[in-house]
DNA sequence: TTGACATTAAAACAGTTGTTTAATACAAAC
DNA sequence: GTTTGTATTAAACAACTGTTTTAATGTCAA
């Protein structure tokens, strides 16, 4: 049986993502965990830094898997030109070298950060976000024909991460809208379908108008 | 002194989307309200149904004003293209017939609901997002040249509502990337953004590829 | 075997949770 | 003036919260 740390940072994520920070017990955690209740602030001090601590050694480590799988997506393919690029990013949060409930989780404690900072959204912020919208600028503009203010480009970067995000944690909702289950070929047509229109985003305006 | 019952919805309304459902306590409820703890169960039977009311006299009845405003913005135009569609439809949700604060708490209402649906989410569903899907498809269609399958059509729709909702509840997460506050200005530069990056990703295709 | 340390366990802690009870206060209706 | 129904209150309820304490283990080196 793997070390009850581990365990513990396992079951706290998971409950966390489903439930939120507030909506979860340390007996609850303890319990799943099948460990006693005091192991977890014999290991974490408290409840609130096995929440940072999850975000430390789970979430973080997987964002930058997500960077690397949409590096490696990118770098497989010979013509690097704005297509490509984005559908390697599509591809990276949607597909991604993840299982379906490694994805949730991930999505739900992003959103969760998004709509209400936590003490730990100033890490994800600099860690994970910063970074990798740096990254996406610099991949981009040499694409980009046309002179833009570098605020435009971010707010084009911001405008398709919310999409691809959006489809990825707002899953229920969709399923609800669309009737179709979240299966690979939806998911391609779904990959497809963005990798469109944010392209028809970013190029506005260089073909017409 | 407006009602009891009107002032815990108010201040119900203004924690639970602050907050979160399982972060906030009656007793605070209750204290910030100025009423007793057993007021809130005297009105509205326990804390969930509490919830759900918030939406039923909240929520829903807000949601149905920011139709009404983006129906408004259109009537007022004489060209009624696809721009003016959007447009209409961005500055209902961004700027909109409200103060910052409500929609601040509308848009926070909803992002808890879209990532981690409660009881009241058939609500929002059935009474609110499938309606709206419905007239803004029956909108864009006429103005989409190319035959476009229904879901391809459903799925721009949620994409573009995806950048307006990401940019309306990730507002903290915005100012930290951007270093912008969310000034008249800054909106008015936003509401332009969007509608030209969404308006590029609807005409997709249509003029090029 | 001894001592030191890391890990687990059960129990107790004080504070908070949502909810209920029982007792009022205050109107309008008879 | 009594009754009826609504509105509001304080107090008590049992269950649960995160955390700490204390004791009992296990492990490994000296």
């Amino acid at each position: 049986m793997r070390g009850t740390k581990e365990r513990i940072l396992d079951v706290a994520e998971e409950l966390f993502s489903e439930k939120g920070f507030n909506a979860v017990g340390i007996r609850e955690i303890s319990k799943k965990a099948e460990c006693n209740v005091s192991a977890i602030n014999y290991y974490f001090g408290n409840k609130e830094n096995l929440y940072l601590e999850v975000f430390k050694c789970k979430f973080i480590p997987r964002a930058y898997r997500v960077r690397d799988a949409f590096r490696r997506y990118l770098r497989a393919e010979k013509k690097k030109d704005i297509e490509v690029i984005l559908r390697s990013l599509v591809r990276a949060f949607i597909e991604g070298p993840f299982t379906e409930s490694e994805r949730i989780r991930h999505a739900r404690l992003m959103s969760r950060e998004l709509t209400g900072p936590s003490i730990a959204m100033d890490m994800v912020v600099n860690e994970v976000i910063r970074p990798f919208l740096e990254e996406l600028s610099e991949l981009l503009t040499p694409h980009i024909s046309i002179v833009k203010r570098e605020e435009a480009l971010l707010l084009d970067i911001i405008s398709i991460l919310s999409i691809i995000m959006n489809f990825n944690f707002s899953k229920e909702m969709i399923r609800r809208i669309t009737g179709s289950e979240y299966s690979p070929r939806f998911k391609k047509r779904l990959i497809e379908h963005i990798v469109r229109f944010v392209k028809g985003g970013l190029l506005k305006g260089e073909s017409r108008d």
